[in-house]
DNA sequence: TATGTTATCGCAAACTTTTGCAATAACTGG
DNA sequence: CCAGTTATTGCAAAAGTTTGCGATAACATA
């Protein structure tokens, strides 16, 4: 049996029903390398069951996200999904400069946890942790470059693409 | 010089130039008790500056909050704003819940941050941090058999303590 | 104070994500 | 295998947020 058959069998066990869409959605989140945008999701769908509509796709995404098999990565205000690998959970950080996402183990994260729950009764969500900032080599590059990004551009909103 | 005015003279140092809207904005921002939506911020700028844009509205917070005038909160996938308060920073947890927000002390993250800086020079924003969780009230409800602890007397946004 | 430069505004439209609703299809029990 | 129940879909539209663009107004310089 392989995750996804898993997957399927544990979302029926749920009370979910299996479709087509389902079927589809999680085996190109399965097929993709890393994190997958929306709409690259939905392009893929199409191209083999061209009715799929985006809206089903979204709910699809949150289904899935909600149960556990899939985790959500917000990347520069979109949403992004990949596989939550049983066993190799991890957390996310998000360079808001190259929008590159680093997976951080959840070792780190634990420490932080315990300490809100002990004195603030608070449960972090722990299953997916998404930090943004800066990573080393854009930091780098800022650094060298003459530091372009904080002032110089006074004009819009810096866009970093 | 108050806080307003330190404000937008800082604004005018970084070569931004100061405008009705920006000063309409700043007022309402700092006058509400707390996080505002930008809905509210909207409806009451419009109250005596009936041509202001939502658009207007929207850009003015993202150049506030990019300066650190202000700190932006996603609450239930709708951004808020307060005043950033100097010396009085914190940070946010937000009940998945009740989506009510309880303000985090730095003190909390900064191990954090430096374990990401040593171990992957990953620099963290920590100018503000939103953890989604559930707060003690809502986990306690949830365990005798309830959903969120508060519902509907939470109005628009909820005090933070 | 008058004038030039250009950041900012208002408007309209785009974009991402969510939601209401009637039709459809997946599961259940017979 | 068939009929009933209802979760799920597709579609259309809404909601929240961002963006392009020409017109306007803020600031600098003289």
């Amino acid at each position: 049996m392989t995750s996804q058959e898993q997957s399927l069998h544990y979302l029926q066990s749920l009370g979910y029903r299996l479709t087509p869409q389902r079927l589809m959605v999680l085996a190109i989140v399965a097929g993709g390398a890393g994190h997958m945008g929306v709409d690259e999701i939905h392009r893929q769908a199409r191209a083999a069951y061209p009715y799929l509509d985006l809206a089903t796709v979204y709910r699809t995404l949150r289904l899935f996200k909600q149960v556990g098999v899939v985790t959500e990565v917000d990347i520069d205000n979109r949403l992004h999904y990949e596989l939550t690998a049983p066993g190799e959970k991890h957390h996310h950080m998000v360079c808001r400069a190259c929008h590159r996402a680093i997976n951080l183990s959840p070792h780190y994260l634990e420490e932080f946890r315990d300490t809100l729950m002990q004195e603030f009764g608070f449960e972090p969500d722990v299953e997916h942790f998404t930090v943004a900032g800066r990573c080393l080599p854009c930091r780098e590059m800022a650094a060298a470059g003459g530091g372009a990004a904080v002032e110089a551009d006074v004009g819009d909103d810096g866009e970093v693409d």
